[in-house]
DNA sequence: GGCCGCCTCCGCCATACGGGAGAGGACCCT
DNA sequence: AGGGTCCTCTCCCGTATGGCGGAGGCGGCC
């Protein structure tokens, strides 16, 4: 059973270019194109393919928002020339299966189809140096002193907004402790009141992120 | 001029496969081989190879190690059996150029030798889904009301740990003004505390995150 | 003109928080 | 046995915060 793709881009040389690579390989079939994003949701509810390739600036409907609308039904895999952190963002949140530079060449386009097939996420490696920035700039910024083990504990629990009283509840101690922890967590990580706390945890990834 | 490439893991069959794959790319050759992390560092600062292929289970010293200690003078790419998110985390902290699960096949072996020679970054698409997990999961949690530019304004000083007062300054208005905006956007997002709005902005990409 | 949302400001009061200092017990390592 | 780290708890005090209600000015919309 060969992977059924539709393809949308307004600009015909571009869809020519990607049913030329598609096609050439032996499990994958372009079943439709479309030059807009209105046809393009119209096609994939029509055609239910497996994956739709969406270029980000169409008329009639971006690709971003044809992202959202079809992202419950199809594996919908961006594509754009401009890699803006933006479009990166807008595309993944509105639930893109992978974001691909139109530059990347052809193996990462054959490469993102397979991994949308397999429920991953292929990004271009251009795009992912940006989207990495942040959690490379938040590595500089440890603690100058680690958290013990209670202390991170606790910290991740400020970070959720708890109270004092309520942590102490949580962890069956005393309030007067979780203040002591607290006020230590604060000077280690040169925090001047708990929700600078609560910035240190969300942002080196101590909570919210993979980290939690 | 070839990418001159190293490979370190302590699987000979591996280093094998490697070698195979890489070396029938025309423009690549690889210069070494290392079967633990000392090894690899010793070679890598001996042959200084343009990319250094690391695994992360191997005797002396980790890849993750070796990826810490050669990522000033070294492109790594760290590749590994297990997509464990704290390997990826520790990879990409310490400097990693790429993150490639053995599973993911030659074509993006070659691909994540390309990227990191360009100065990108590719990352296992297996491994993607899962780094973009916490992105995903923050669009599902809007704030039942939106706030006002002024209050989205606000919530994001507050979510870096200023005081009223220290908002008030900044904004030159008055602080008791701070606290009716604070009070609002507490109720508007369902907070019981500043905290939490630190908790909501950041989670939900308001601040820090990529949506900053 | 009237309605409404937004931004701005005011006061009062109870509570949570932050700073500082001290101290005992459990554990590990030397 | 002694030193170290970590967790636990206590007291005091000043300030920041949160909850309450009220109010005026401004701009857009009907």
């Amino acid at each position: 059973m060969s992977t059924r793709i539709v393809v949308a881009d307004d600009q015909d040389d571009v869809r020519i270019g990607f049913r030329l690579i598609l096609d050439s390989q032996p499990d994958m079939t372009v079943v439709g194109e479309a030059a807009d994003g209105r046809r393009a949701v119209e096609l994939a509810r029509h055609l239910r393919p497996d994956v739709l390739l969406a270029d980000i600036r169409m008329p009639a409907l971006d690709g971003l928002e044809v992202t959202r609308l079809l992202a419950a039904e199809t594996r919908v895999i961006v594509v754009t020339t401009f890699d803006l952190d933006e479009y990166v963002h807008a595309a993944l949140r509105n639930g893109a299966c992978g974001f691909l530079l139109k530059r990347s060449g052809p193996a990462l386009l054959v490469e993102a189809v397979r991994a949308a097939m397999a429920g991953d996420t292929l990004i271009s490696p251009q795009v992912t140096v940006r989207l990495l920035r942040h959690l490379r700039a938040a590595a500089p910024a440890p603690p100058a002193e680690p958290l013990t083990e209670r202390e991170l504990e606790i910290a991740r629990l400020v970070a959720h907004g708890r109270t004092n009283a309520d942590i102490a509840a949580e962890l069956t101690i005393s309030p007067g402790t979780v203040k002591t922890h607290v006020a230590h967590i604060q000077r280690k990580v040169g925090a001047a009141n708990r929700v600078g706390i609560a910035a240190w945890a969300w942002s080196s990834g101590a909570v919210g992120g993979p980290g939690a």
